[in-house]
RNA sequence: GCCCUCAUCGUCUAGAGGCCUAGGACACGGGCUUUUCACGCCUGUAACUGGGGUUCGAAUCCCCAUGAGGGCACCA
């Protein structure tokens, strides 16, 4: 787990209780017209509406998304520029996939994006009332009055049973509704049934916010299981409960979602209250419209694997498990039979030196995206300000964001956009600003840079600040300020086995020998005459360059060298010095 | 297969019937600056999916086609 600078922490406020529940009245049998909500479009909101309150609902079965971010992210800009309240709650109903690692992780992302909520979990305590596994009686007590009313019955189907009137219903090419009074229900049995909701047998509509006018057949519609068999109830129950005991005024997802809008203004309607407003906005896609998924960084590791084994003969499946550290077997599943596995993904990568894609918000963290900058990226995707404004504070944001200005096109995840941005946010840093980044970078990863004093770091922030796209960049282009680099084979025959390259190297050395003192003043000289040395201007800074960096590209040599330090930066010259003489005799 | 939704440069988008010869940003190309790489500055290429309507006039409204996406779980 990420130390987190904390936020505010979130209150743990009292859910609505007895007299709003009391609120609650069960459908008689003698149901009104039905009319879920007035076609004609409703006002969206007053400004700075108290009664504005918005959630955000993962289930805890894995890191944060991306996606899951902006929806996040979406749900806290409506309500807080609107002077409501963002709730978090932990949908993690499903018990076997629901792990308390994942809740904390999310709740750990969230605090790392600014994200706060004014009611849900608190961070490092024990389950609260805004996890759902701990409301069971809660919905228990919804599904006896639903049942006491009759929209509720049992089905003794088994999940095979299901699957196989599925694919039966496939093959004969038509629709599989689940329907109460279908024929061929499976007779009462023996083992545990669910608890199914019979949903209207009419058309259902509703207005969306982004959306406009949606309606669903009563053909379309299939009763849903409220309850599983063991005894915990699904979403789409869990969901209507809580939304409305929390009071929740406006729900914003994904569009996946809007198929099941009708099954949840069902609900409302049987238990007799008033649903919210929906507003379902547009996915996020990679750049070639597949799903963004934690998928494609197994994919990137497995792709890169058979590459390098393909071309390199010589690497097998045993050398490359050795290279990874990872087990033979677990390889070659993990390469043969497409078995994902997030740790062979992991170590693959690593020992490739491959750079995975980023799907999950840590894996931002990780590779140095400054939390506002995903954010203002994030928000640009499926929604727009107007006026041309791309770089947005969070201030920004919150003042301009509404559910007009979210487009109904899904979008695409743009990483070049994204690393742009996010340079801009660097560029824009204060040095102090800048420092703290990086400290929190530091504490998610490990990079030599982590062991910069204060002062060192300060110097390297300065020379990287206009030339890193990320502070993983830095981090990695500034490893050779920590100990001596690799030399790389092309920089050297480029810059140094040249004809003038030996000898202007020993002029090289000389001249900084000289140098004195080892200050700005005390190199300028010398450095002015390494510029000028050969033909053309610059081109024997080069062999100084790949002497100290170990490559052709680095900050500026004068400030390099001043922080490198007379030592670091004789030794190399003369380490660079051997290397040409040594092998010149070949 | 059935249902739902969507459709402007490669990408994110502006555009609410005449302000559109379609604007901005990223990316890409060219140039300037430059001890490398960046940054910065200047500049270029590039789009209204197609077909029918409505209208004096359509990127904007309607219909159809096509394409794309989502949904069709005892997952959420």
């Amino acid at each position: 787990m990420w130390k987190v600078a904390a936020p505010a922490p979130p209150n743990s406020a009292p859910l609505p209780s007895p007299q709003l529940r009391s609120r609650l009245r069960v459908q008689s049998s003698a149901m009104p017209p039905l009319k879920y909500r007035e076609m004609a479009a409703p006002t969206l909101f007053p400004l700075r509406n108290p009664m504005i309150r918005t959630r955000f609902a993962p289930s805890p079965t894995g890191f944060l998304h991306v996606g899951g971010a902006r929806t996040a992210l979406f749900n806290w800009l409506f309500a807080r520029g609107h002077g409501g309240e963002f709730v978090l709650r932990i949908e993690d109903t499903d018990q076997v996939r629901s792990t308390a690692e994942s809740a904390a992780g999310i709740l750990s992302d969230l605090q790392w994006l600014g994200l706060d909520w004014d009611r849900g979990p608190v961070p490092g305590q024990e389950k609260n009332e805004y996890f759902q596994s701990t409301r069971l009686d809660i919905y228990n007590g919804f599904i006896d009055a639903l049942a006491k009313s009759g929209h509720v019955y049992e089905a003794w189907e088994t999940p095979a049973q299901l699957a196989a009137m599925r694919s039966q219903a496939e093959r004969e090419k038509r629709p599989f509704r689940y329907r109460r009074q279908m024929p061929g229900r499976a007779p009462k049995g023996s083992t545990p049934c669910v608890l199914r909701f019979e949903m209207p047998h009419e058309e259902i509509s509703f207005h969306d916010l982004i959306l406009g006018p949606i309606q669903v057949g009563a053909e379309e519609h299939d009763d849903i299981v409220i309850r599983k068999s063991d005894g915990f109830p699904t979403y789409h129950f869990a969901v209507v409960v809580d939304d409305h005991l929390m009071e929740i005024s406006h729900v914003l997802r994904a569009q996946e979602h809007l198929m099941n809008t009708p099954k949840h203004l069902a609900l409302y309607r049987a238990l007799g209250w008033k649903p919210p407003e929906h507003a379902h906005m547009p996915l996020v896609f990679n750049m070639d419209n597949t799903k963004m998924s934690k998928r494609d960084k197994s994919k990137a590791a497995r792709h890169a694997a058979q590459l390098l084994m393909k071309n390199k003969p010589e690497v097998t499946l045993e050398t490359l498990a050795a290279m990874a550290k990872v087990e033979p077997e677990a390889l070659g599943k993990f390469l043969h039979q497409k078995q994902d596995n997030s740790a062979v993904t992991t170590a693959v990568a690593q020992a490739l030196h491959l750079a995975l894609p980023e799907i999950e918000v840590q894996d931002f963290r990780r590779s140095g995206y400054l939390h506002d900058a995903l954010l203002n990226f994030i928000a640009l995707i499926g929604w727009a300000p107007g006026e041309n404004r791309e770089i947005l504070t969070r201030h920004e944001l919150l003042d301009l964001f509404s559910l007009e200005g979210i487009g109904k096109t899904n979008g695409r995840f743009d990483r070049k956009k994204l690393l742009w941005m996010n340079g801009e946010y660097i560029r824009r840093a204060s040095l102090k600003d800048l420092a703290q980044h990086m400290q929190a970078f530091n504490a998610v990863t490990d990079y030599p840079i982590k062991s910069a004093d204060p002062a060192m770091l300060d110097k390297l922030l300065t020379m990287y600040q206009e030339r890193m796209g990320t502070l993983g960049e830095m981090a990695e282009n500034s490893r050779f300020f920590f100990s001596a680099p690799p030399l790389d084979p092309k920089a050297v025959d480029k810059f140094v086995r040249i004809a003038s390259g030996p000898q202007h190297l020993q002029e090289i050395i000389s001249l900084l020998a000289a140098a004195n003192p080892w200050n700005a003043e005390g190199i300028s000289p010398a450095m002015e005459s390494i510029i000028t040395m050969g033909e053309k201007r610059g081109s024997a800074a080069q062999i100084l360059r790949v002497a100290v960096s170990g490559g052709a590209v680095s900050p500026p040599l004068l400030e390099t060298l001043l922080l490198l330090g007379r030592d670091q930066t004789l030794d190399r010259l003369k380490r660079l010095e051997k290397e040409v003489a040594g092998v010149s005799g070949s």
